[in-house]
RNA sequence: GCGGACGUGGCGAAACCGGUAGACGCAGCGGACUUAAAAUCCGUUUUCCUCGGAAGUGGGGGUUCGAGUCCCCCCGUCCGCACCA
C-alpha cells in the first residue's frame, strides 16, 4: 500500500518529503529552463536580485514569492518564461565583515551566496538556475569595464572634482548612512567634506528623454513615475549675470522667478562657490562659516534640515534693471553648488526660504506679486511668503502683468541687455561612479605622468580585483597593495599607476537584467539577438526604496548601451511592481533592550512577558523587520516548520503586494491550516471521484450551482493574477474551497463537479503553492505534472447569472433588496421597488419626487 | 526642509467607472466530536440602542438622487533625498 492514496489519508500532509520530492522532479525535468519554446511568446519576469548578506529575510521571501507566482502563471498561460536569479555581490557589508571579523570579502560573499542559494531553493522558486550570475566575479564585471571604456569613447564619461564625506581617523570616504550626527559611525570623528577627483557618467545628457519616456511606462506605478519626474526636476527659468560694485568679476545666478526681480533683497552663493573660497582668504569669519558648512555632511537632507544661515560678504551686486540699486551678497548654507550655477537671488516676499533668511538678517521684504482681490496699498507679507499667481506691482515695466507674462518680459529684457538667457535647468546631476572602496569593480584606467589618463586596452580586461589584501590599515586596501597599482603605461610604457577607485555598486545592477539573456558568454556582455528577444523585462518586481536611483540608473544605462550598439531597446523594464515591506511588532524588556519575537510569550490576561524569565515586556508598534530592532522572523525556520507553500501563501494572502505586510504567528498558522485542509479534501475524496477526463453527467441544481461557482472562480482568479491582486485570488480560492467542502460525492453529478472543482483548485493554487498543487494533482490521478499543464479556462456560459439582487434606497438609505431578472425593464424595477413594505413605510405616505434606476444595481426613491 | 505615498470592525483586508460598506482570513464567543487535550467541523461576530431602528470608512467642509470612492482644508503614520543596497 505504500505510496497509494489510501496510505496517505491517515497521515497529515508531509511537507518535507513532498516539497523536496517536487523540487527535485522539477529540476531533473528542466521545467524552468528558459528559451526552450522559441515559437511561444516570451515573458521575462525579474525580481530585484539580492545582496548576499548570508541569510534570506522575509522581504526576500515576499519579493521572490510574488515573482514566482507571475512566472508560474505565465508558463501555464503558454509563455516561454525567462525567470533568472543572481547576486548583487559587491558592496560595503563585505568590507565591514572583513574589518570587524577578519573574513576576506570574497570568501565571506561566496559563502553567503552558497547559503542563500540553498535557502532560495527550499522555497521552490521556478528559477532557471543555469543563468545565475554573481557580480563580484571577473566573468561578470569584465564586461562593465568594457562598457565604461565604450561610454568613455562615446563621450558619456568625464572626470571632475566632487565633494565627499571624509573620516579623518579611518582615512576613508563615508557613505551618508555612515555619517551619524556629523560623525563617522565607527570612529566617532567629526566628518569633513573633501574635494576628490572622480568619474562621472553623463546621465544629464539623457535628462530630457528620461523624463519624456516616463509617459510610455504605462505599467509602472504612478507614484514611481512621479518620483522620477521630481528627481529629474526640469525647471524653466533664466540665467542672469549680475555686476559687482567695485569688482571686475560678475556673478551668474539661475532663477525660475525672473518676474520677481524687483522684489530682490539679496544674492546668495554656495559655500562651495569659487567666489566664496576666494573671499574667505581675506575674511576669517567667512572662512570659519565655510568650514562649518563643510562639517555638515553631503546629504541633501542634512543641508535642507539645517538652520538657514549666511554670512554677508560685504560685496554689493548691482540690480540689472534699476541703476544704482545695490544688493548685499551672502554666502548661505542652503545654496547648493551642484544646482544651477551655485548662486541665487533672494526674493523674500515670494519664497519661503528667502523670507526666513530675510527675517533672520533684517533684509527688506517687498511684495511684487499681488494676490487676486488684494489691495496694492495695503497688501503685506507676514510670516508666509506668497508663491501663487497674481498681478505684478512695484515692478517698473512689468507692472500690471500676470506672472507668466512677467517672466517672459523679464527674460526678454535680460536677453536684450545681453545679461543672460532663457534656460532649462535640471535638478538631476551627473552620476558620480567612483568609490574609494575595495570590494567593487576596478575602474579600468591608468594614470601616467606623461600621458595623463589612459584607458586600459580592451585586450587587457578584465582588470582583476586582487584578493591578497589586508584590512588592518585604515584607507583603501587597493591603495596599500604592494604591487597591484604599479603598471606600465599602455601608451608610453613608462611606470604608471592604476586607478584604485572602484565602481559604485549601482553599476552592476544597471545591466544585470541584460546579462541574464546570455549569462555564459565570455566574449560579449550579452548576445545582441538574445537581448533583442528577451528585453525589455516584462515584469520587474522589487522594493519601493529603489523607485528613483536603481531604476533611473538602469534606464540611463539602457540608453547608453543602445548608443554604443549593445542593444536595441530604450527601456529596461516595461512593467514594474513595487512591493511593500514586511513588518512585525516590536518588543522591549524592562531595561529597554529590544527582544526577538521568540523571546516573548503571552502571560496572564494575554499580556506579553519574557518567555524564560516571565518579566513584563513592553509591546511596541509594528515596524519594518530589522536586525537592529530584533523584530525579525527567520524564513529558514518558518520553511523548516511549515514548508515553503505555507510561507508563500501567507506572503500572498492578507495584504495586496504594494502595501506593507504584517507578519503574525496567527497568520502563518492560518495559512498552514489551509494547506492541510486542501490536502485533506483531495486525499479524503480522490478515490470516490470519477476517473480523470470522464464525460459530464446530467447535472442537478446543486451540482450546477457548484459548477458555476468553480468557473466563476477560475475567471476571477485569472483576472486577479493578471492584475497582481494576489490577496484577492487567495480569498476567491478559499471561497471555492468552502463551497467544495459542503458537497458530498454521493451522486454521480456531484462527484463529477467535485472532481472538476478540486482539479481547478490544484491548477489555480499552483502558482502560489506549487508543491501542494502537484501533490493534489497527482492524487487526483494525473500523470503529467502541473508545471506542464495549461492554465484552466472558464466556460463563458457558466459566468452569466440570470437574476440579480438589486438594492432599494429611499433618499439614499437602504430599505430593501429585490431579486430581478438580469437586465430587467427599469419600469419593472421601479414598480417592484415601490411595492416593498419597508420602502412604503420609509416614504411615510409622501409621493416619490424622483426615482433613479441603475439597471442591475440600485433603485433610489427620492421623496 | 523638499518630494512621494498611505489611513475602512479587536486585527490583515474587500468593495470594478460614484450605486447593498466589511467578501476572504485572523482573533474572540457559543456548540459538536473527545475521558481530556490537540486537530477538525458547525454557528456567531462593525458599534450603539428602547430590537424598530440609528450611527459608521483618520477629522472638518463641499459636489451629487446617492461619496470609502470626486473636490477643498486639517491631523497622523511611513518611504526617498544622489557613497546602504
Amino acid at each position: 500500500m505504500t505510496g497509494t492514496i489510501m496510505s496517505r489519508i491517515d497521515d497529515r500532509y508531509n511537507v518535507k518529503d513532498t516539497e523536496a520530492r517536487w523540487q527535485q522532479a522539477w529540476e531533473q525535468g528542466g521545467a524552468f529552463v528558459a528559451g526552450r519554446h522559441p515559437a511561444r511568446p516570451k515573458y521575462y519576469v525579474l525580481e530585484m536580485f539580492p545582496y548576499p548578506s548570508g541569510r534570506i529575510h522575509m522581504g526576500h521571501v515576499r519579493n521572490y514569492t510574488l515573482g514566482d507566482v507571475v512566472a508560474r502563471y505565465k508558463r501555464a498561460k503558454g509563455f516561454d518564461v525567462l525567470h533568472p536569479m543572481g547576486w548583487d555581490a559587491f558592496g560595503l557589508p563585505a568590507e565591514n565583515a572583513a574589518i570587524e571579523r577578519g573574513v576576506h570579502p570574497a570568501k565571506w560573499t561566496r559563502e553567503n551566496i552558497a547559503a542563500m542559494r540553498e535557502q532560495l531553493k527550499s522555497m521552490g522558486l521556478s528559477y532557471d538556475w543555469g543563468r545565475e550570475v554573481a557580480t563580484c566575479e571577473p566573468d561578470y564585471y569584465r564586461h562593465e569595464q568594457k562598457m565604461f571604456l565604450d561610454f568613455l569613447k562615446a563621450g558619456l564619461v568625464y572626470r571632475k572634482e566632487s565633494w565627499v564625506n571624509w573620516d579623518p581617523v579611518e582615512n576613508t570616504v563615508l557613505a551618508n548612512e555612515q555619517v551619524i550626527d556629523g560623525r563617522g559611525w565607527r570612529s566617532g570623528a567629526l566628518v569633513e567634506k573633501r574635494l576628490l577627483a572622480q568619474w562621472f557618467l553623463k546621465i544629464t545628457d539623457f535628462a530630457e528623454d528620461l523624463l519624456a519616456a516616463l509617459g510610455s511606462l504605462e505599467r509602472w506605478p504612478d507614484r514611481v513615475r512621479l518620483m522620477q519626474e521630481n528627481w529629474i526636476g526640469r525647471s524653466e527659468g533664466a540665467r542672469l549675470v549680475w555686476d559687482l560694485a567695485g569688482r571686475p568679476e560678475t556673478l551668474e545666478i539661475f532663477t525660475t522667478r525672473p518676474d520677481t526681480l524687483f522684489g530682490a533683497a539679496f544674492l546668495a552663493i554656495s559655500p562651495n562657490h569659487p567666489l566664496a573660497a576666494e573671499l574667505a582668504e581675506a575674511n576669517p569669519a567667512l572662512a570659519e562659516f565655510i568650514a562649518e558648512c563643510n562639517r555638515m555632511g553631503t546629504s541633501e537632507a542634512a543641508l535642507e534640515t539645517a538652520e538657514k544661515k549666511g554670512v554677508d560678504t560685504g560685496l554689493k551686486a548691482l540690480h540689472p534693471f534699476v541703476p544704482g540699486w545695490e544688493l548685499p551678497v551672502y554666502v548661505a548654507n542652503f545654496v547648493l553648488m551642484e544646482y544651477g550655477s551655485g548662486a541665487i537671488f533672494g526674493c523674500p516676499a515670494h519664497d519661503q526660504r528667502d523670507l526666513d533668511f530675510a527675517r533672520k538678517y533684517g533684509l527688506p521684504v517687498k511684495p511684487v506679486v499681488l494676490p487676486p482681490g488684494e489691495n496694492p496699498a495695503t497688501f503685506q507679507v507676514g510670516a508666509e511668503a506668497y508663491s501663487e499667481g497674481g498681478t505684478l506691482f512695484n515692478s517698473g515695466f512689468m507692472d500690471g502683468m500676470g506672472v507668466d507674462d512677467a517672466k517672459a518680459a523679464a527674460i526678454a529684457r535680460i536677453e536684450a541687455d545681453g545679461r543672460g538667457a532663457r534656460t532649462v535647468n535640471w535638478r538631476l546631476r551627473d552620476w558620480g561612479v567612483s568609490r574609494q572602496r575595495y570590494w567593487g569593480c576596478p575602474i579600468p584606467i591608468i594614470h601616467c605622468e606623461s600621458c595623463g589618463v589612459v584607458p586600459v586596452p580592451a585586450a587587457d580586461l578584465p582588470v582583476r580585483l586582487p584578493e591578497d589584501v589586508g584590512f588592518d590599515k585604515p584607507g583603501n586596501p587597493l591603495d596599500h597593495h604592494p604591487t597591484w597599482k604599479h603598471v606600465a603605461c599602455p601608451a608610453c610604457g613608462k611606470p604608471a599607476r592604476r586607478e584604485t577607485d572602484t565602481f559604485d555598486t549601482f553599476f552592476e545592477s544597471s545591466w544585470y537584467f541584460a546579462r541574464f539573456c546570455s549569462p555564459t558568454r565570455d566574449d560579449v556582455a550579452f548576445d545582441r539577438a538574445e537581448a533583442d528577444r528577451w528585453l525589455p523585462v516584462d515584469q520587474y518586481i522589487g522594493g519601493i526604496e529603489h523607485a528613483v536611483l536603481h531604476l533611473l540608473y538602469s534606464r540611463f544605462f539602457t540608453r547608453a548601451l543602445k548608443t554604443c550598439g549593445y542593444l536595441g531597446v530604450d527601456e529596461p523594464f516595461a512593467g514594474l511592481l513595487t512591493q511593500g515591506m514586511v513588518c512585525h511588532e516590536t518588543y522591549k524588556d524592562q531595561a529597554g533592550a529590544w527582544l526577538y519575537p521568540d523571546e516573548v510569550t503571552r502571560g496572564e490576561g494575554g499580556r506579553p512577558v519574557h518567555a524564560s524569565t516571565g518579566a513584563p515586556v513592553t509591546l511596541g508598534r509594528s515596524e519594518k523587520m530589522s536586525k537592529s530592532k530584533r523584530n525579525v522572523v527567520d524564513p529558514a525556520h518558518i520553511i523548516a516548520t511549515y514548508g515553503a507553500d505555507t510561507a508563500r501563501l501567507f506572503m500572498l494572502s492578507d495584504s495586496p503586494p504594494e502595501r506593507d505586510l504584517e507578519w503574525t504567528e496567527a497568520g502563518i498558522d492560518g495559512a498552514w491550516r489551509y494547506v492541510n485542509r486542501l490536502w485533506r479534501m483531495v486525499a479524503g475524496t480522490a478515490d470516490t471521484l470519477p476517473a480523470p477526463g470522464s464525460a459530464m453527467p446530467e447535472l442537478g441544481d446543486e451540482a450546477l450551482k457548484l459548477r458555476r461557482l468553480v468557473h466563476k472562480t477560475v475567471a476571477a482568479i485569472t483576472d486577479d493574477l493578471e492584475k497582481f491582486h494576489f490577496n484577492k485570488a487567495v480569498a476567491r480560492l478559499r471561497e471555492m474551497t468552502n463551497a467544495l467542502g459542503e458537497v458530498s460525492a454521493d451522486a454521480p453529478d456531484r462527484a463529477w463537479v467535485l472532481r472538476e472543482g478540486l482539479e481547478a483548485a490544484a491548477l489555480l493554487a499552483a502558482p502560489m503553492m506549487p508543491h501542494l498543487a502537484e501533490e493534489m494533482w497527482a492524487a487526483l490521478g494525473h500523470a503529467v505534472p502541473v508545471v506542464h499543464t495549461p492554465w484552466p479556462v472558464a466556460e463563458a456560459a457558466l459566468l452569466v447569472e440570470d437574476s440579480v439582487t438589486v438594492a432599494v434606497q429611499v433618499n439614499g438609505k437602504l430599505r430593501a433588496t429585490i431579486e430581478l431578472p438580469k437586465d430587467a425593464d427599469p419600469k419593472l424595477a421601479e414598480e417592484t421597488a415601490l411595492a416593498q413594505p419597508p420602502v412604503i413605510a420609509a416614504m411615510s405616505g409622501k409621493p416619490p419626487r424622483k426615482v433613479v434606476v441603475v439597471p442591475n444595481r440600485i433603485v433610489n426613491v427620492v421623496v
